[in-house]
DNA sequence: GATATTGTTGACTATGTCGGTCGGAATAGT
DNA sequence: ACTATTCCGACCGACATAGTCAACAATATC
């Protein structure tokens, strides 16, 4: 039940634009530096985002990447599936006929329960959820110097 | 985020031995062919099922295999780990130290509660309650009869 | 217009995992 | 002895993962 590198890095990738809050395009060549992603893995975990509507992109000097929605609007329910494929545990989930079993089978509806699970917390996650997170977490590190 | 055959495999040869009720060694072979799983790859999963205390075997003619523990005290929590190893969705949550973000990661902590979302289902979850679904099914499927 | 900068794309590769199979040894009942 | 069964290690092909490489296309700037 691992998550690949391309979702790690691609939500890690996007949380990196969200936080720098600006309009203009953003260098890979940067994002790759700060989320320590080899860049030319990256640029390919950018192009289905892109495709997505879920990036923009700007080619040329000067030219970079940008979200294409604002963070509050992009859900990791909606990022995950695009760099890593289908959440469902097992296929026969997506596509019962796959296993003549798929009516009877209880061990499938615990699979499907464990989807749901998975489903619920990615639904409720925004990239603006992480900002705030992440934000919160720089304050309460600044604070530590008080004590 | 696939489950591997090895899961899927080994709760359903535990919830096999459960629905047969009985006292005695369940020859592998009953087993294989009930649940549709190579036999020889289903010697395989049986194995560390074995060694973890949830299965017992017994060798020779008239031999097989019995719950080691009434199914209501077999979760899916202790099953699912030994044959697909930790649930946790990235290696960073088991070993913070494989990367030097883990302190500051925001989305480190949203794969945390993908996690434990998903240990909470499995952790609700014994063979017994599996049991109980299943007759459920049986008892509608039954009743459509008379539709 | 030349050049540097950036994204785009497709081919390639090295490594590991998955999902088994094969062959045989050990053990026990008849 | 013979048969049924678990046990165990070696082996294998197909596929996925995590990249790298090389060439190309577009754009800003000098």
């Amino acid at each position: 039940m691992k998550l690949s590198t391309r979702g790690q890095y691609g939500t890690r990738a996007l949380l990196d634009l969200a936080l720098l809050e600006t309009e203009d395009p953003v260098p890979l060549r940067g994002v790759s530096q700060r989320q320590q992603i080899p860049l030319q893995y990256l640029e390919h975990l950018v192009t289905p985002l892109i495709a997505a509507g879920i990036l923009r992109s700007v080619r040329g000097a000067k030219g970079g990447i940008l979200l294409a929605k604002s963070p509050g609007e992009i859900r990791l329910s909606e990022v995950i599936p695009i760099l890593e494929g289908p959440i469902a545990p097992t296929e026969c989930l997506d596509n019962p006929d796959l296993c003549g079993r798929s009516s009877f089978c209880v061990t499938r509806d615990v699979w499907d329960e464990l989807k749901k699970a998975m489903e619920g917390v990615l639904e409720s996650t925004t990239l603006q959820n992480l900002v705030d997170r992440h934000r919160k977490k720089e304050q309460t590190e600044s604070a530590m110097y008080y004590v």
